[in-house]
RNA sequence: GCGCCCGUAGCUCAGUAGGAUAGAGCACCGGUUUCCGGGGCUGGGGGUCGCAGGUUCAAAUCCUGCCGGGCGCGCCA
């Protein structure tokens, strides 16, 4: 909605003022810090002055003028040296809280998916084993953002790249068949590099009862290696998978990257890179020439033993979604990857694709706490924290909301204890108490006075006269714009500072003011209006989220 | 050595496609409420934005150099 109104005010200053179509692309009008320097602010005064030869103070109060005529603003100031801050009127509210309520918690969304086709690869954990920390950071990241661009009018496909092929999944049959031969034999070998943990075990066990005599009827051992793989791979994915569910997170697509291999998809994308000559043979090895497109050093795809490198299957992979006609394309990363990027990127710039056609969301570590002590976690030892036992223990929600509460791209240290927390100092208690307590009003208002605010109703805004009700109505006006903002720069992150920002101005309100008077229905009335506005505004938010709206605490 | 990320209040961090007096939570101090040494409400103190230059009407934000911390630099995946 702030973009309507940049475009109303363009148009009325280009009346009178031609040169503002030459700063346009600079002109911002922004939400000011802070509320007495309006509910808007343009810089364009600042802009003109070099065209205008005249101070932006000058040019200001030309523009005050000029915008006191469009039927959006009570008021219309010049501060701060030639910022126009520009103050919302009662109209305008109204017609905010009017769609609200028609766009309930898709407030502010687009309504058409017709800004393109993006894809978001996210999670893409090797199915060697349950999900951990970061692994679940990536999920609700990667999700987050998918559920941002929906909102901002994309067709989203969320997806998973399953690394089923190379040494990993090896070794992973190599630690299952071992287990699995040391319940008849315990002092059968276990691989050097194996895996520990006692997931491992259970599949072996679960081998033994099933299918023993499958397995020993091998003649060759490294078949039954590979039965192993096979198997626990698949185990271990409807787990992750499972998991992932548990946690709101479900995929449209689960992409593998053996079947690169086996159906030709990787010779095909060599065949392709080839042709646009980043080609070339040295030392018995085939190289690409990723360095045309910045990377520092030219990458190998074909070693000098004739098989690929991992490089090799992802410029397939990214050839395969490069030929799906995605707009564009995010990769959600652990960021010990980054220094992986510029040659993929080098890789895909040689597709032909416009700069910003793929973006890398990178994502840091996850530290837990708890009284104060940070928890170790040692993959080697199996003494890590998976993502389902974290869940179990402080809920989704928090989950989701504490991975959310800082940019991807730094540290987080979790808190379980705050998590745990059911008082205002845990966040994550303290925006769902914002909407069980509009729901626990409602409730009241239905009981005390026969009045359902569930219902449809109509109320006079003009009776909301108090400061903090123009705060709040000010608040919802623009958390679609908010939102957006979040979204456009993959920041989802943003959302939990947005809702807490407007569940504490909820708070503050609840707590001086009474909703629920006798006396004065009609005002009762007008505050439980800005009430459900407020509590759809916090589902719009939520669902964003994938945090649960609860009705009582 | 090269590259990327981070450095903001005592602590954990927001804020960085330049914008007005740099924000929040916790901790700390005060007022108030409650049966309450807990909880709620409310007010306050607290900052050389790592350092030094530069660009600009305007720099936490952009540029350069340095300091400190993390990560990455394979014909590994």
């Amino acid at each position: 909605m702030k973009e309507e109104i940049k475009a109303e005010i363009i148009k009325q200053l280009e009346k009178d003022i031609p040169e503002v179509s030459q700063v346009k692309q600079k002109i911002k009008l922004e939400i000011p810090k802070e509320d007495r320097f309006g509910d808007l602010s343009i810089n364009v005064a600042f802009l003109l002055a070099r065209f205008l030869k005249k101070k932006p103070v000058e040019i200001a109060n030309q523009i005050k003028q000029m915008l006191e005529e469009l039927p959006y603003f009570s008021k219309v100031e010049v501060a701060g040296g030639g910022f126009v801050n520009l103050f919302l009127s009662k109209e305008y509210y109204r017609d905010v809280l009017k769609q609200i309520l028609k766009e309930k918690d898709r407030y502010g969304a687009a309504l058409k998916k017709n800004r393109g086709r993006i894809n978001v690869e996210f999670v893409s954990a090797n199915p060697t084993g349950p999900l951990h920390l970061g692994h679940g950071r990536g999920a609700v990241v990667g999700n987050v953002q998918s559920n941002l661009y929906d909102y901002l009018g994309y067709k989203v496909e969320r997806e998973f790249y399953i690394n089923d092929a190379g040494r990993q999944i090896k070794k992973l049959g190599e630690s299952v068949y071992a287990r699995f031969r040391q319940i008849d034999q315990p002092d059968y070998p276990f691989p050097e590099d194996g895996y520990h943990g006692d997931y491992i075990k259970e599949i072996a066990q679960h081998l033994y009862r099933y299918e023993k005599e499958k397995i020993l009827s091998f003649v060759d051992e490294k078949q039954a290696v590979d039965f192993c793989s096979e198997f626990a791979k698949e185990m271990l994915l409807e787990k992750i998978k499972e998991d992932l569910k548990e946690f709101g997170v479900e995929f449209d697509i689960w992409f593998s990257e053996k079947k690169l291999y086996t159906s030709g998809k990787v010779e095909e994308a060599i065949r392709f890179l080839k042709e646009k000559g980043m080609i070339y043979e040295k030392e018995g090895a085939v190289w690409v020439k990723t360095t045309l497109y910045g990377d520092d050093k030219d990458r190998v795809i074909i070693k000098s033993d004739g098989s690929y490198t991992y490089f090799a299957g992802d410029i397939a992979y990214h050839y395969d979604k490069f030929k799906r006609g995605y707009d564009s394309i995010v990769n959600v990363w652990g960021a010990d990857h980054h220094g992986y990027f510029p040659r993929l990127k080098a890789a895909v710039m040689a597709f032909g694709v416009p700069e910003d056609w793929i973006k890398v969301m990178f994502i840091q570590l996850v530290k837990l706490f708890r009284n104060g002590q940070e928890i170790k976690m040692s993959k080697r030892s199996g003494s890590f924290v998976t993502l389902k036992e974290l869940i179990e223990e402080v809920g989704k929600d928090a989950v989701i909301y504490f991975f959310l509460t800082k940019d991807s791209n730094t540290h987080l240290n979790f808190d379980i204890d705050l998590a745990l927390k059911k008082s205002s100092e845990n966040p994550v208690y303290y925006v769902q108490y914002a909407h069980a307590r509009i729901c626990s009003v409602f409730r009241e208002a239905k009981e005390r006075f026969g009045f359902d605010p569930e219902q449809d109703f109509e109320a006079d805004i003009n009776l909301l006269k108090e400061e903090q009700e123009r705060i709040l109505m000010k608040h919802l006006a623009m958390i679609p714009d908010l939102i957006k903002e979040a979204g456009e720069k993959q920041q989802p992150h943003k959302l939990t500072q947005i809702t807490y920002d407007l569940a504490s101005d909820f708070h503050y309100y609840y707590n001086h003011f009474k909703f629920l008077t006798k006396d004065d229905e009609s005002l009762m009335r007008a505050r439980l209006y800005l009430l459900k506005g407020i509590r759809e505004a916090l589902r719009t938010l939520f669902k964003l989220m994938g945090i649960t709206p609860v009705e009582r605490m």
